[in-house]
DNA sequence: ATAAACTATACTTAATCAGTATTGTTTAAT
DNA sequence: ATTAAACAATACTGATTAAGTATAGTTTAT
């Protein structure tokens, strides 16, 4: 499985937090009870979304989440590399000493792997919460 | 990581199995020393391959495993196919009781997210053992 | 009959995943 | 100033998966 069950759900609230007013604030009980999310884990993955600036955090009584840019200018990469980091298909285009025969830079199956690497994460890049949000409204239509 | 080990040495004792002569048999032994892969986890991923076909496996004195289809009509996709199943690239896009809104059809993160794994698994079949070959050969000049 | 190869299944160890618990900090309202 | 409602940080736990090993069996050329 290629995303694991922080990314599903860092996915759906990012969405809920994108079809509230710009700027509205909501605590993560809300989320998680409209999400179907357990509380204290979407409270640690709100963590990960909140250290890259994908959501503002306000703590404190009264306080809660909100999204913090744009939701055009959210990718599902961004969500996805905010939770689990960066997209790595294999370990040998991390780390050319895993390797095991030591041969990464002349190794063909790394180049290729490499390429698609880049194919997938720009596919992840392709989608927006903008377009998310319209998806959802037509649904609720 | 999108791939697991096992998959990663199936890339590459596929090709080494593509880069002999057509026909050709060889030992686990051999290709578990040419690629450092361990012997009995090879073993155990080449009857994987050869299950769906890819690899041929002859038993007895002087067996070994050859190719079981010619180079080109092998896809990265059909490697990674037979050693981990099926590409999936998130759990409710193979059992809508898994998601935990119950909202699999009108999701617009499943919908998304179905698109993104069709082009992942078309990525994967783009490319062949015969274009891999054509790499290692240019390598080794 | 033997030994060199693969087959099948079960086991083991380590890592990762998913979630929980505990303790602490911030802040609006009283 | 105190309180309580929110989030923050870190550490823990149990379940699952990954990676590899072990054991016993089958096939086949010599």
């Amino acid at each position: 499985m290629i995303l694991n069950q922080a990314t599903d759900y860092a996915f759906r609230a990012v969405l809920y937090l994108s079809l509230l007013q710009p700027g509205e604030i909501v605590e993560a009980k809300v989320i998680s009870e409209s999400q179907n999310i357990p509380l204290r884990f979407l409270l640690k993955i709100l963590r990960s979304l909140a250290r890259v600036g994908i959501v503002k955090s306000y703590q404190g009584v009264g306080g809660g989440y909100s999204l913090g840019k744009k939701p055009a200018d959210i990718t599902l990469r961004d969500v996805l590399e905010a939770v689990e980091g960066p997209i790595r298909i294999n370990k040998c285009l991390i780390d050319p000493d895993y390797c095991n025969k030591q041969a990464t830079p002349h190794c063909p199956v790394h180049c290729v792997l490499a390429s698609i690497q880049q194919t997938i994460s720009q596919e992840f890049d392709r989608y927006n919460f903008e377009q998310l949000k319209e998806y959802a409204k037509q649904y609720s239509k």
